[in-house]
DNA sequence: ATTCAAAATGAAATCGATTACAATATCTGC
DNA sequence: GCAGATATTGTAATCGATTTCATTTTGAAT
């Protein structure tokens, strides 16, 4: 059905070789043999097999981003910094859908070696770091955001979820806050486990006894922070704040509050973690914790394709950046 | 680096044609020949390279997704649905982000031309009829999620506007609003247009004088609708409900309002459109209409699969599915 | 006008799988 | 035990581009 490089050459009365030519390289071709070519090209609306190409070429200028979950907005946004950096650099980014599921995040891991990809983005992988080693023990490139492994050809950038987190709840208890809740997300997940070691790590250093009942676990989702509240209401036992993993449990929380009339802030504290674009829109708006999402995905995408390019900077390997406190209205009201 | 079809006929002591059968068939080999290769294939870890076989088969078995914004909720729940169906058909997808570029989903369609993807899904894509169905004219496989394009080989599934539209603002009336603000999206947009082609008619159809100043375009975001409300603000004109076009602005209209101390739903009922995950959890909860997005992903894939293995089903091209008007806290008390 | 270097072009090999067809091995029935 | 049918395996062509290497053309200098 479409046009071959041998249709193109025999309309424009020249061979394959130098169809091909006018069409990777600049120079090397008369400008006049240029136009007869590119007259044929557009009037048979050829576009050259990209499995061919890639074939002979041994590379895609494919790059996957394979996230846990899409309807997730901290991973969308990393993924237009992906998306930006990498579409100037020629290569055109994939979007996979892991699911939250290990075995999803597998299968797209083989694209690697299937070579649909040139290499992969992971963003806070579910699979082991020995997992992840051995694929790019095998020559693979793989960059993973939002965890830090132990393997010089893999690029990684992340924020200090425990040093957040004792920000966060420094925050709670400078507003007179002594009952904190910490709702967790996952707790397998390296965030969950990160940020609740910062709460309690925050606890020890105010003195603070933890208490093993004001933790509650969710899923990073909406319900799973709403059905974690009603748990926790239903103790029965005191608390003035919620520090939860992320914002769509933060979500959950206004929910949960709504319903039994206790208002944000006043009668509860509310701080989540991502800043989720709606946070702010919510009412009261959102406190929460900024990383720099779109700038995660740019800088680390780049590196990934340093690598491939065969240019390594070992210094450049592991990016820890900052995150930001944004203290809004649902935590702003101090107690007494 | 990997190993090759060669390399694993050789450690297996057969031929290349035997291994690629007992990888492809499941009949055709011996038993003991298909231990022997599938030792090999193990031990080297082999995987046959995607581009040697899509040049082979004419076929790649992926599917694009080209949505028009994947940090918006509408598509990514839809897309969740495309997702799961094809995978159960063996079919990969990869999701495209056009960004809401013109420019940017025409590159994605051309995937199709360097058959880098057996058959994409545009989720209401911005480029006209013609274009569109030129490309299905050359024998490309399209699918149409959120319009209607008349040919015969491209499967379309949406939700009436119009109608909902109307359903809206019955409702609204029905609750006393005379004065209603209609907050469009990018006036281009064809979901924009029939929002606000329903809202006109329910006017009509009621009797309610049309005042254009109770219109504002805003962009499908939360700031757009902010804004826009601002500027209503500004205007001094008396109006007691808001139907935003989807429920990003309305989100924005509930920070407009909180801003300037005005209760939802007793000072103004709003309502939104396509029942956005937090749309439930803000407060009050958030009125609007809820659209099958993952049944209408699931659906299409399915059809547009069914194309592309020349299933032709020309009654089963065109799927209007019915949409559902949520009344929530934000819209359900009566004015007097 | 001739020679030689440089530039442009073409012929053919190549990437790594699948598959049509040919060849060989196995099985069945007598 | 053998012919013939059937099942298994192997050989070689093929997909459509790029790229090496060889060849031809062009241009500059004398």
């Amino acid at each position: 059905m479409d046009a071959k490089i041998i249709d193109v050459a025999a309309k424009a009365g020249v061979s394959p070789a130098t169809v091909s030519r006018v069409l990777n390289q600049a120079n090397g071709v008369t400008s006049k043999t240029r136009d007869k070519v590119m007259k044929a090209v557009d009037e048979l609306n050829y576009h050259p097999n990209a499995a061919a190409k890639n074939l002979r070429q041994q590379k895609t200028m494919n790059i996957g981003v394979i996230a846990q979950d899409i309807n997730n907005a901290y991973f969308t946004e990393i993924i237009k910094g992906i998306e930006n950096m990498a579409y100037a650099q020629k290569y055109r980014v994939f979007i996979c859908d892991a699911e939250n599921q290990p075995e999803k995040e597998r299968e797209y891991v083989t694209m690697l070696m299937d070579r649909t990809m040139d290499g992969v983005i992971m963003i806070t992988p579910q699979l082991s770091d020995e997992e992840i080693c051995e694929v790019a023990n095998k020559g693979y490139f793989i960059a993973v955001i939002g965890r830090n492994i132990e393997h010089p050809r893999i690029p990684c950038i992340y924020t200090d979820n425990v040093k957040f987190s004792r920000q966060v709840m420094e925050h709670l208890l400078a507003c007179g806050h002594r009952d904190i809740v910490f709702l967790n997300g996952y707790p397998e997940a390296i965030d969950s486990y990160e940020r609740l070691e910062g709460y309690l790590k925050a606890l020890k250093d105010n003195q603070i006894p933890f208490r093993p009942e004001l933790v509650e676990n969710g899923d990073f989702n909406e319900n799973g922070g709403y059905e974690a509240m009603k748990r926790l209401f239903d103790k029965k036992i005191p608390f003035s704040a919620v520090f939860a993993a992320n914002d769509e449990m933060a979500l959950g929380v206004y929910q949960a509050c709504a319903e039994r009339g206790i208002s944000i802030p006043d009668q509860l504290a509310v701080v989540g973690v991502d800043n989720n674009r709606i946070s702010k829109y919510v009412t009261p708006p959102l406190s929460t914790v900024n990383q720099p999402k779109y700038t995660m995905g740019a800088i680390i995408v780049e590196r990934l394709i340093d690598q491939m390019n065969d240019n390594q900077y070992e210094d450049k390997r592991v990016f820890v950046v900052d995150s930001e406190l944004l203290v809004r209205g649902s935590s702003h009201f101090s107690r007494k």
